[in-house]
DNA sequence: GAATTTCTGATTTACGTACATCAAAAATAG
DNA sequence: CTATTTTTGATGTACGTAAATCAGAAATTC
């Protein structure tokens, strides 16, 4: 059996309520008497059962997710996977709230955090906008003691406990050479579709993309990025139009969002090309695209996953635990057409 | 606040310690009381609280696992994650013991799954030796209760309630893939590298590479297998022996263990050749191949995932507990250069 | 050394569930 | 209708911790 509060009492010769006071940090101990009891809980290596100390507070976790209001298949996934939690949120003793504020607005973001700091909720994740004013406010309530975790895109410099989501510039590599092995050596352009360079993922994915691209596959010359602002239709528009004009095209990179307008266009007229094409973010529409030969290999990250491991992140910052690095580090899936979930 | 036995007396008019017998199954209570109760618990949508229930009970889950005593790297990382999983074992209330058992020996698989059978743990994890006698065992410890997963190499045709492992035949087919793709239209043949064709996840490894590589790679010849024991010594002789005899090999496929013995082979015989090599399981010698370009590839289950979800798995069945299937999904990684954990 | 302040101990209640006991009520058998 | 069995209610204790109260002890101040 496991030590008790009862066995460090006994220990360290003092009373049940002596420990409590230490152990909640309560005042009214003299310091010796604390070192007394905290050297006791050391040598018999007491550690406090979670699940009966939150049953005694009636404990529950107010946690906040603020999502971006964004119009894509990732946010929207990513929306649902909250949801899912929030549906377990009883079962976890946690009590999920999620706010929308608008995407890119790194005021309305800096407003809301603000806001949340004179709440106190028992920890906050964030779709981080990277922009300094929401690293500042992001810092402060870091500084109030409130739990902070980044979530698929993290936020530069800040003082956030923890940052659920790939890393994107290894994702870009691993993209450039994935094309790269995939062209063997072939001559030609690369066409990169992004959403916007204003965001903070895609410019290190295009970063760790270039990077590799330039140093190991010298054959092959990136074009121009085409912004398709996650618009399918811009998107569809903008890539029909570099095909038209450009046949020297034998690769893309789609690393944003909008697959949908890329497809289209691959299919309307790139049929008779051999294009190879990588694209980020599993949605039924790559996935389809992938099955049927258009894109031949997807990079993902798996929202669910980065959700649960928010949740279980600001779980134990809050219970003031420390967590297995192995199980919260977010991994970068690739997708062959094989190994499809 | 989440209704409570209390609140499910009240509802249904009935006492608290009727409420008991009925969510413990203890007898002593009328069909149509009984009936009365379970429908208000449904109407209230009362769960129980896992935590309390706990700690009234006292409970803790002597849950064990039996592992291969097999001397490779990957069944030792698989140890050192279950030693990790046990130190965390008290504070997740259970009791985790391992034992070891001989690798690929169904005998004593069988006789020390039928001894647990009389000790009725909580549940039971185990590494598969696919036979018949073996799966007639696990199925006799399912039908008395008792909660049974598979890790890394699964059952055929077993009632065990779960299977913590990749789909090795996808694997296999993404391994062709890869070669395929990367030796882009090249014309030679590929050597395969297994450890046994005895045990079941390399059989489905080839099965799976064999497939897609006659079905879209038509211009690459597999070698007959190399069955290398899992042994290094003996990896490193026979695939020394083949990369002389044969020169038109241009590609590799090793989908067990023992990768030591080929990555020597591979610098000794072949540092002039261009030789495109896959490879399976991440560990200190296939990372540090696949950094210098000995290895173009690696796929690798991880270990630690499998182990935490078996246990995560286990519990839920214990507890009656549903269990959430995209986050006990064990994926199968693809390590390139550039996204190396 | 008395008055005051600061610590400490003893005790109690609570959280939600499990489990046991004993008495009372209801159903069934004879 | 009585005797018996089955079902139900009432109540208490326990799990390990939190939190509160109040009295008493020790330390500090003057």
């Amino acid at each position: 059996m496991r030590p008790t509060v009862h066995d460090i009492a006994a220990a360290a010769g003092v009373s049940l309520a002596t420990v409590d006071r230490v152990l909640n940090q309560r005042p009214g101990v003299r310091k010796v008497t604390r070192e007394k009891v905290e050297s006791a809980i050391r040598e018999i290596g007491y550690v406090r059962d979670v699940a009966a100390a939150n049953l005694a507070k009636g404990r529950t976790y107010p946690f906040v997710f603020l999502v971006p209001a964004s119009d894509n298949s990732f946010m929207h996934g990513l929306n649902a996977e909250v949801r899912a939690a929030v549906a377990r949120s009883p079962v976890e003793r946690t009590d999920i709230r999620t706010i929308e504020v608008p995407a890119f607005d790194p005021a309305a973001l800096v407003s809301e955090l603000e806001r949340l700091r004179g709440e106190r909720p028992a920890g906050v994740a964030l779709v981080a906008t990277d922009a300094p004013d929401v690293r500042e406010a992001v810092d402060r309530l870091v500084q109030d003691g409130i739990p902070v975790v980044t979530v698929v895109s993290d936020l530069t410099g800040s003082l956030r406990h923890h940052y659920a989501g790939v890393d994107n510039i290894a994702a870009g590599r691993t993209a450039a050479r994935l094309l790269g092995r995939f062209l063997g050596g072939a001559k030609g352009e690369i066409a990169v579709l992004a959403g916007s360079m204003l965001v903070r993922d895609h410019r290190e994915r295009l970063e760790g993309f270039a990077a590799l691209i330039s140093a190991e596959f010298p054959s092959l010359a990136i074009l121009p990025v085409i912004e398709g602002r996650d618009d399918p239709e811009l998107a569809h528009m903008l890539v029909s139009d570099a095909l038209s004009k450009k046949d020297g095209i034998i690769g893309i990179y789609s690393l944003g969002a909008g697959n949908r307008g890329l497809i289209r266009a691959l299919k309307e007229k790139a049929a008779d090309r051999a294009l190879t094409v990588v694209a980020h973010e599993l949605t039924a529409h790559t996935r389809a695209a992938l099955l049927d030969g258009t894109i031949d290999a997807i990079l993902n990250q798996d929202a669910g996953h980065e959700v649960r491991s928010a949740i279980r992140v600001l779980k134990a910052k809050a219970d003031g635990l420390s967590v297995i690095d192995a199980q919260e580090r977010i991994r970068l899936d690739i997708f062959l057409k094989d190994n499809l979930p």
